[in-house]
DNA sequence: CCCTGATTCGC
DNA sequence: GCGAATCAGG
């Protein structure tokens, strides 16, 4: 059964256009319509662009997230900087590391034992720890410049 | 964990 | 073309 009739089609992109969610769009086209399955048409059909894009101050039509119970908006939150960057062996190797692990590499690549750390990526290709270490800034003076170097 | 849209890719 | 699975970000 062809489930994207005129009708369906025309409403999806109606419903679109309001900026409701893919979640509730396929609620209210029903039909079986799951939320991938708007997700998919509304890309084929080019609507991904024509989101409307709520101006500084306008009234958003996006009711969605007010629903969901809000966490107590009262912790800190600390980023713990670990001491636990493990020197030695990670949980994964070039083959099997997935997307969203942490890339840094881990000891000699020319050996069997070569591994990459594994851990869920925090910012970019590396986990938090990692990161610190890849993302720092430019350095700012000639000190830092020379340790960087290794001289 | 929840959610969102975005993307991929076998069908 | 379709959409489940997955990704990526909040």
């Amino acid at each position: 059964m062809t489930v994207w009739t005129e009708d369906r089609i025309k409403r999806l992109r109606s419903l679109w256009r309001e900026g409701r969610t893919a979640e509730s769009i396929s609620r209210d086209l029903g039909a079986g319509i799951s939320r991938s399955a708007v997700l998919g048409k509304v890309r084929r059909l080019g609507l991904s662009a024509l989101r409307p894009e709520p101006a500084a101050g306008e009234n958003r039509p996006r009711p969605a997230a007010s629903e969901r119970t809000r966490p107590p908006a009262g912790a800190r939150s600390e980023v713990r900087h670990a001491s636990t960057v493990s020197p030695t062996v990670g949980r994964r190797t070039v083959l099997t590391v997935r997307r969203r692990e942490c890339r840094w590499p881990l000891g000699d690549p020319l050996k069997p034992s070569f591994s990459l750390c594994g851990c869920p990526v925090s910012r970019g290709a590396f986990c938090s720890d990692h990161a610190a270490i890849a993302y720092r800034g430019a350095p700012q003076t000639f000190e830092q410049l020379a340790r960087l170097a290794g001289v």
